[in-house]
DNA sequence: TACCAGGTGGAGT
DNA sequence: ACTCCACATGGT
């Protein structure tokens, strides 16, 4: 019943990172299906997918999977993580670090840290879970959804050197699967309100097929537009969907987070979130999205003190 | 015990 | 257009 998993290889492109910035990466707000291992590696699972990450010496960046997936991963793993992406690149060198000292500093406290490339629909149904939710528990509903209404996994099993934890033996629910789950149910995995605009959003995909591939398909502005038609779908996670499981780096969520980093270090103390975001694309730019992520990290740490 | 958490939608001004 | 508030539930 155990499956074998390849030996742990450097992650191509080859790229370096410090722990603090692959747990920001992993496990810091982008992506809620990581989770830390006793080793100081990390399991995680994406689609069907099941991976692991650390870093071996130097710094440098490795992964292993099951045997079956390894050829797919190689492939697949370096988009997802954000590693492959110029555009990522590019954009992090044209944001306004040189004139910019906070977000210098940011950008210097989580060397590595990029914007992630997750599945469309599984960012979605994310979040919608994450309204006024803190990420340990917007990890927990979706681990609760999986185990309940995903689909087992077809190479659950771990490495002898990675225990898997319970939370990796299914996939998330497709919106398919979430359409023929009571609204009861869904509560039942601690969603809460958040219950009821996913029962309505999987019902408003049920009714209109191709809608989640057309969208991905349309720029920032009109896939936004979109989002914002959905149940419980507001401004702050539509542009996390854009952002996160789109691509679309001038998306530029704004949280509380966001809200208290542009009160504190950037002196816009009191302003409403609409302009916010409108001072952060200007500001920031194309690359909007990814200072957000780094700027993002930087506070929650500063509220939040330790290592 | 309060207050907060990667908010949204609807009602009332 | 803006302001207030219910919505569920666990963390700190």
């Amino acid at each position: 019943m155990s499956t074998d998993w390849i030996d742990w290889t450097p992650v191509e492109p080859t790229t370096t990172f410090t722990p603090r910035a692959l747990a920001e990466l992993l496990d810091g707000g982008q992506a809620f299906g990581w989770w830390p291992q006793p080793d100081g590696s990390w399991l995680g699972r994406w689609t069907d997918r099941v991976a692991a990450l650390r870093l071996g010496d130097h710094g440098m960046l490795q992964w292993c999977a099951p045997a079956p997936l390894a050829a797919a991963l190689q492939t697949e793993l370096p988009g997802y993580l954000g590693l492959s992406d110029v555009r990522q690149t590019a954009a992090l060198d044209a944001l306004p670090w040189r004139s910019d000292p906070h977000l210098a500093t940011c950008l210097t406290v989580y060397p590595g840290l990029r914007i992630l490339r997750q599945p469309f629909g599984e960012t979605l149904l994310a979040f919608l879970c994450s309204a006024t939710k803190q990420i340990v528990q917007i990890k927990q509903m979706l681990a609760l959804l999986a185990t309940r209404h995903g689909t087992p996994l077809p190479h659950p099993l771990p490495p002898a050197c990675n225990p898997l934890g319970y939370k990796c033996t299914h996939r998330l629910p497709t919106w398919a699967q979430l359409a023929a789950v009571p609204e009861s149910e869904l509560r039942d995995c601690l969603l809460g309100f958040r219950a009821r605009y996913i029962a309505g959003t999987a019902a408003y995909l049920a009714a209109h097929p191709g809608w989640l591939e057309a969208t991905a398909a349309l720029p920032y502005t009109e896939a936004k537009a979109r989002l914002l038609t959905l149940p419980g779908v507001g401004e702050k996670i539509a542009d996390c969907v854009a952002l996160f499981g789109l691509g679309h780096l001038e998306a530029f969520p704004v949280d509380t987070w966001m809200l208290k980093a542009m009160a504190r270090r950037y002196g816009l103390a009191d302003w409403r979130p609409a302009q916010v975001a409108q001072f952060g694309r200007t500001h920031f730019g194309a690359g909007a999205g990814l200072a957000q992520q780094f700027l993002f990290a930087y506070e929650r740490a500063a509220g939040q003190p330790r290592g």
